[in-house]
DNA sequence: ATCCAGGCGATGG
DNA sequence: CCATCGCATGGA
């Protein structure tokens, strides 16, 4: 449990055993075209509390974390706003000891969580950036996905200057209102990524796509994604892993994780096989896989 | 140039 | 039910 103090100008907690701010950081900076900033080992982050938008920031040293509300009123919302939204986005309330006493004895495994120990999930906290996201990067580049992001927020999302930088909020269901197939597709999203899109943001706006998704369990979650249009095996389990946090999730179908074994094995494996060797990652499906990403981008 | 990207739904057998 | 196809465009 993440015990985050409020001291006044600003919050600390102490950072759970079994994760390293560093290994955060590297996955932050994957991207310069993301919303947040990375400056040195501080990262810079806009939120919307309450219908108004703030600016934190979030570093860390000796094992302590350290938020500070840069923009904004500095209120007891707008604090717990913030602390709730960073443990969610590091994973910071996991219990991680049994995926490392699993992954120690694991052939695919032990090399890496040896090699980015303390690597925690990076997830993404709003259910709508979660799937527009996904959709966005189905069966492009990284790169290219990540344009497709940035050009998606400065369109519909807002901005807020700060220090003569600009930190973009991701657009809400309701921002999308007016928009069209064809103004996403000026965007250079292809014409079936617009209409998932748009068909999500529609069942988000009605509320209905969140009601159907109060269901707990994975089976349940993962059966009610899958009815949604645009959302495949992949998706489903890629959503269920960034903003559901749910540690059995496995987007099997992954060409990262084929990319990441393939290496180990020297070919790339079959779906079978890797269904295979996943048995023993069993509960903890989502964290091989972060880490096997990880090996990706050396 | 060619192949493939953190896939999906539609179509046809 | 399973295999194949079109999408759509940038990176390597």
């Amino acid at each position: 449990m993440v015990k985050w103090q409020d001291k006044q100008s600003y919050m600390e907690a102490e950072c759970p055993s079994n994760y390293q701010f560093d290994e955060t950081l590297v996955f932050l900076k994957r991207s310069n075209q993301e919303m947040h900033r990375v400056e040195g080992r501080i990262v810079y982050k806009a939120l919307k509390v309450d219908g108004s938008a703030i600016l934190f920031s979030v570093t860390e040293e000796n094992d302590k974390l350290y938020i500070h509300v840069l923009k904004g009123k500095a209120d007891s919302l707008t604090k717990e706003s913030i602390t709730v939204y960073v443990t969610k986005w590091f994973d910071l309330e996991r219990d991680v000891a049994p995926f490392y006493q699993l992954a120690q004895q694991d052939p695919y495994l032990s090399k890496l969580v040896q090699q980015y120990s303390g690597l925690r999930i990076v997830g993404i906290p709003d259910l709508f950036e979660a799937f527009v996201w996904a959709i966005a990067g189905q069966q492009i580049n990284l790169t290219f996905a990540y344009t497709l992001k940035r050009r998606f927020v400065e369109q519909f999302g807002e901005k807020l200057d700060w220090e003569g930088e600009a930190y973009w909020l991701f657009p809400e269901p309701e921002d999308l209102a007016d928009c069209t197939i064809e103004m996403l597709r000026v965007l250079q999203f292809s014409s079936r990524k617009a209409e998932y899109i748009l068909g999500i943001a529609e069942k988000m706006r009605d509320g209905s796509l969140q009601q159907a998704l109060r269901e707990n369990s994975y089976q349940e979650l993962k059966k009610e994604l899958l009815s949604i249009r645009g959302i495949g095996a992949w998706t489903a389990d890629y959503v269920l892993m960034k903003c559901f946090r749910m540690q059995n999730a496995f987007p099997i179908a992954d060409a990262g994780i084929h990319q990441a074994l393939k290496q180990q094995l020297g070919r790339k494996p079959t779906l079978e096989e890797i269904a295979k060797l996943a048995r023993n990652w069993a509960g903890w499906e989502a964290y091989a896989t972060i880490y096997l990403w990880r090996s990706l981008n050396e």
